[in-house]
DNA sequence: AATGAATGAGGATTCATTCAT
DNA sequence: CATGAATGAATCCTCATTCAT
């Protein structure tokens, strides 16, 4: 059931194992609606197993959002920020950071309904609100910067970011609810979105 | 318990005592976390009662939805539309309709919260799915028009309308989370929305 | 399954079906052993039945803790007292309390065994370790009577009421274990447990 | 982890690492409350190491009541008996007996407090019973000498032993339960119990 | 012998729904 | 029409026991 390397049992491949089942059930029945029963048996493990890795569900829960959204900040604001900052233009960074979540979200699709649809207010503990907020930050200092550079219009950045940010999420949803998104609506999403957020 | 006119108890009554009391519960606790004892002390009523006017939770569940999805398509395009409309240009169509938003966001803010909750999958049923997808449809049929009348960008219709309204969520989440929404913020998004959709 | 009377139901018999069946379930398997639903189905009602009445099992443990205890003290400082009070010798008014216990764990030997042969600590709140404590000072204020009117040995009335009510539990451990009580062991008991009271 | 003599692992150094630690938690927790792994980590043993010593929780917790009871009995006619016998006097030997009870419960009052606590019913096996009921008739064949000797009260043993052990056991929850046992109280409880003891 | 991860039956508790009054 | 006590399946979690290493 657990896999195997060279015969010795690999030691945290159960608790991956389990933190794949979860997002997969999370994001389809929602973390109130997913039972650790079903959750269980999509990991092939016992429940009781998953109490050795995890103390509650509410942990699993915050062990999923953190693992997920951490890798989402990477994606964002780790080599994406680096390879184009140095191409310099808040123009091109604001590309990578589109296209980084695009790829994020094509990657990961389930990990990205998981993160953005649904209602985590009920169980996510201070890390993972910290976690998140900083994140936004990140977005916010990119705006900043973009207003600084006299590419992004002025206002209030958290305002500016949220309406990005919306405006994917939103995107994303009608992809999961079975639209196709090729390069053509790619491409006009990044446009538009682009000229929601450039000075005019 | 329920309010009475001139000494004869209101059938109607009791009904809209539940919708509101459901409305408030499931958008503070969650459409699966809301108990209908819950939702039954909230209305004032038994819960047995709840029983004589929506023959399930699910039932109620999509009567919530359904009302309120109804009044936000009036907001948008009923006067809104006609008054403005008759204005002519598209940009200040596209106005009533943000604005309309906005101000049904304002005037009901648990309304759009529910609303927004992305949990609904579970337990819509096909006349609440068919509503939601007719006031997607006056979106795009707006965009369409404006399109066809060199005042919106060219390209997928459902993208832009996807960009849009989920720009709008995000803004509104903000509020919800805490922020407060000046003139000059809301001029803000609304300038930076539109030139995410009008054409170069 | 509940007692009705003249067509009405009798609103506390599910009540009290649950707290007679907790007595007996607790008795013959200790608090800690004791499953709600064996506790459920020896009352003759649903699991969720008994959530109706008390709001855990811990509160169910000690509703039935202290209907016992107090009953228990009825039994041994209301009637017994008053009518072997007036006899007026501390000599009888023994005999009065030890005779209603030896009356009270013959009619209700569940009850006894509850009371005084299993480990509470765990669960019982602060009313209830109230009661048993009130209890307890009444003995105390008994032996101190009996000293004051020089019947009773000198020395801490903590201590003499260990022993004596130690005394008796001991002789209801042997009961409970099988043992026939005559009234010439009943005799023997009484006059030995009284020449450990007495001053000598 | 667990002792070592000369370098070589004492093979029942960890048997005795877990009966102490069984002692300890079965006192603390009751025996039904207390859970395998916190016993093995009190221990400093992994669960399994237990498995290896004691067939079954039931059999670990045989063992525990039976190497107590034991030690019990060898305090209290053991050595005791033998010395006081000699001295000749029935009540010198009660004297021996309650002293020692004293001593024991003095020197191990969990191992006391883990005897008295009622609810060993439901796992004590066939040879825990047997000890227990070798005991009590050490102390019925006691009463029975008194009785021959003219300085026990008549009556049945089985009553007057079981009154004796109870005012002990009554005695020594006071203790438990935070009472301070100076030798005034000890000698005050020593003359009431002989006193409920001999003859008149 | 020792280890400790894995197991899964069992326990306390919740909650949508029914129905006698 | 309204009530709310009763129901019992379903949920989260615990823990005695096993077994591969």
């Amino acid at each position: 059931m657990t896999a195997t390397i060279g015969g010795a049992s690999e030691p945290q491949a159960t608790r991956e194992a389990v933190l794949d089942a979860a997002l997969a059930v999370f994001t389809e029945h929602t973390y109130g609606g997913a039972a650790m029963s079903t959750l269980a048996s999509r990991a092939g493990v016992a429940v009781g197993t998953i109490y050795r890795h995890f103390p509650s569900k509410e942990a699993l829960g915050n062990a999923v959002y953190l693992r997920w959204k951490v890798q989402l900040a990477e994606h964002l604001f780790g080599d994406a920020a680096d390879s184009t900052n140095a191409a310099g233009s808040i123009r091109a960074e604001f590309s990578g950071i589109w296209r980084g979540l695009l790829r994020f979200a094509a990657a990961h699709p389930d990990a990205f309904a998981f993160l953005e649809l649904q209602q985590h207010a009920g169980y996510l503990d201070a890390q993972s609100i910290e976690v998140a907020r900083r994140i936004d930050q990140a977005g916010v200092a990119f705006v900043v910067r973009g207003q600084q550079a006299g590419e992004i219009r002025d206002g209030d950045p958290d305002v500016l970011v949220a309406l990005v940010y919306g405006a994917f999420v939103g995107l994303a949803a009608t992809v999961r609810a079975g639209a196709e998104l090729g390069e053509q609506r790619i491409q006009l999403a990044e446009d538009a979105v682009w000229d929601m957020l450039r000075a005019r």
